[in-house]
DNA sequence: GGTCAGGTGGACGGTGCCGTCCGCTTACGT
DNA sequence: ACGTAAGCGGACGGCACCGTCCACCTGACC
């Protein structure tokens, strides 16, 4: 599971020792660049999150009021753009991840986890595509990751010993519950967000090691149309 | 509900009357531009099924083994060629629905019908583009949509007069359901299938009005990795 | 205030796709 | 056999995007 991955922290002793570190430290930057970078950064969240990773990066870049090869010269490639734009997200994901593994209770714990992330995915656009892909030329990928798998298989044991997940549950059904929630990703948010609450519900009633005899209450069901990707453009 | 499009039965009958009747029907085409029509489309089913629906139309042309120029007098337009392309699946569907709609057990007709359709879902790739938008443009979407959906309603309805599904299971829940699936569709078939299987199933425990105390059993659980839509290029 | 590394923006070449145009080919009727 | 209309394919113009290049600014330091 992609969490935690390698975010900047903006710490000199962070610096990327492998030859992809493009991104210099913000703080080497002369203030006026400083200032660019984050307005690139702030465009490239807003575009991505309301048009997906789609989005032409010229349009990122008249957003934030700059030209093209400036924002190149920061974020030498498309990828490093979107990774970087999403830093603070991924962040937050391993915070949230962090706080589940602590959660004294298992299931609680995982569904918490789930239901942030879930949030993200479905309100930001483009963001199911850094999350799920996590572009392995880009971030180092693996450790992270497979850290990451570590925990969330025993924090999955946890749970099923706890008697609170079924027995046959497998860690895999975390990624096809997230598969399956990033397809709500392309509807607009005001639908998109009680439908994955909705769905998730569904899936952790089924997920449930001793299911009551009357199932629990469900969020509500928002009227949803099919037709089409619904593009938020903002002009 | 996007089944049963207005599929080309090439029946002489069925001629297009509106202004639209781009697509010539096949009887009256010289043989050789039959037979090439058939190519296209059979060309075009399989490049859509393995790349999606952005694959290039100079892709299947080259496929077909004829000039772009062909094609394009066939299918005027991209849409039109993809609608044309899923004809055949979009009416089996349709056929699948009414089967639905028959079944005496409306518990099992709605269960079935949705095995079905999500099958093709992750099979197919591109059908859930073209199952999903429906092309407003290129076919009379509305009337078959609204038919489809009055008879969803009441399939769900009847089960859940039955008592097979829970009281507060909404139509919406099946636009959900589907969105959920074709979440997975970017999957390798062979993973994406088995998690198909196992999503709908969870969801369907979750659906029953009255779950037995101990969860039925699951289909296995498929390994998947996330990183990346995995296109499976037939070169 | 001068100099210059670092920063900037717009223009540019390259690429991949769409959909059209036009001159050649081929099947069918006489 | 031959004329004609239907069919054909490659080449083409247009467009959108990517990523680079270069000539012009600007802020920090002497």
């Amino acid at each position: 599971m992609p969490d935690e991955i390698s975010h900047n922290t903006d710490d000199p002793a962070s610096a990327a020792p492998l030859g992809t570190a493009v991104d210099r430290r913000p703080a080497d930057l002369r203030p006026d660049a400083r200032r660019n970078r984050e307005r690139v950064l702030k465009a490239a969240r807003e575009v991505f999150a309301a048009q997906g990773t789609d989005a032409p990066v010229s349009t990122v870049a008249r957003r934030a009021g700059v030209g093209v090869a400036t924002l190149y010269r920061r974020f030498p490639t498309r990828s490093a753009l979107l990774a970087a734009a999403f830093d603070d997200q991924l962040g937050e994901c391993a915070t949230v991840f962090e706080e589940a593994l602590a959660d004294p209770n298992p299931g609680h714990g995982l569904y918490t986890l789930l239901e942030k992330v879930c949030t993200t995915l479905v309100t930001d656009r483009g963001f199911d595509t850094v999350f799920m892909t996590g572009f392995p030329e880009t971030l180092d990928y693996g450790r992270e990751r497979a850290c990451a798998e570590a925990g969330l298989t025993h924090l999955v044991q946890r749970a099923i010993d706890a008697g609170q997940l079924r027995e046959d549950f497998d860690t895999a059904d975390i990624p096809l519950l997230l598969l399956a929630v990033s397809g709500l990703a392309g509807q607009p948010p005001e639908t998109a967000l009680p439908a994955a609450r909705r769905l998730l519900t569904y899936l952790f009633q089924s997920f449930q090691a001793h299911p009551p005899s009357r199932p629990g209450p469900l969020p509500p069901a928002p009227r949803m149309d099919l037709t089409g990707p619904h593009r938020t453009d903002g002009v």
